[in-house]
DNA sequence: CTTGGAAAGTCAACAAGGCTGACTTAATAT
DNA sequence: ATATTAAGTCAGCCTTGTTGACTTTCCAAG
């Protein structure tokens, strides 16, 4: 496969070795970079499946629930299980939409907020510590390879979220 | 660009914007990688484990069970139940020790090694391609941060990898 | 104004893949 | 001899994903 054609000095990060690397690179990475969040959230009785809604839900307020829907990849049954214990348990508003009144717009309460902050200042600590040990212009490279890797619709949720601050 | 010196403007990767882009890139890039074999397992009646244990069998062929279990982080009674469907269904040979009987010793089967090249040949296409479009700079950023974000032991795991090709 | 379809929510059932705890067997190490 | 280690197993539980069927509410188009 490897055939070392013409200008392939140039093309040794394409490797097999080198694109393992960097799938076994991916899997480990990822399992540290939901470590921190899942211990917190073990203390609070919930999952990734919760942190996932609380994150986007800080992110976009007032999102629907089909944005949201769009934006994790589930069904609506396995996203409606998670919000309902959310809202239950106070941490979650779900609002009437005003134009158009099929749709619920969601918020995060007070007390929502303040697990958004905990589980994201523990997930920023890492992230932080890893761009600065790596430096500016690695996670430029980090940041382009991770985009060019999302499929086109995630690619776009992502792009999409740059505005949304 | 990046101002020489531990400045103030050259710290504006570590913002909490840049962190949470970063956080949500990892998310929605993540969900990329896996895509691609998810799909072939489908047509397999195999899962995300399965394939877990088929690359890092492929990767260090004769590991011990417990050196397995070290790597993938989960229990023995969780990996055990997907090794047993592979190795009931031909993909992987489980051989006894020489040197102490007590271990196995795991090794893929020549459809094990057929399986694992169609996951793998998958994945690579895909991390081919987003390290083509990013380029050699980005990709050794990738790594260099991927590498940072993980746990010591995980990287440990990770760089003992790299020799055992 | 009726009707079709969209958004949300719900119930039931199921599967994958994590977990704990308890226990066995075989073999090594002390 | 005994303790420990590696592997394997059984049982049961939890989270989080899936399908499929169905309801309610509401907007929009005929």
């Amino acid at each position: 496969m490897a055939e070392g054609g013409p200008g392939s000095e140039s093309l040794l990060f394409l490797t097999d070795e080198q694109l393992r690397k960097g799938i076994e690179a991916m899997f480990f990475a990822y399992r540290g970079f939901t470590a921190d969040p899942d211990r917190i959230l073990e203390n609070h009785a919930y999952g990734r499946a919760h942190h996932r809604a609380i994150h986007f839900i800080n992110r976009s307020p007032g999102t629907t629930v089909n944005n949201l829907l769009s934006i994790l990849g589930v069904t609506k049954q396995s996203l409606n299980r998670v919000l309902r214990t959310l809202i239950d348990d106070g941490l979650v508003e779900s609002r009437v939409g005003t134009r158009d009144k099929r749709e619920r717009h969601l918020y995060l309460t007070e007390a929502g907020a303040a697990l958004e902050r905990e589980l994201s200042d523990a997930q920023r600590a890492r992230m932080r510590s890893a761009y600065r040990s790596a430096g500016p212009e690695a996670v430029q490279g980090f940041r382009q390879v991770l985009e060019a890797m999302m499929d086109p619709e995630m690619r776009r949720h992502f792009n999409a979220m740059k505005d949304a601050g």
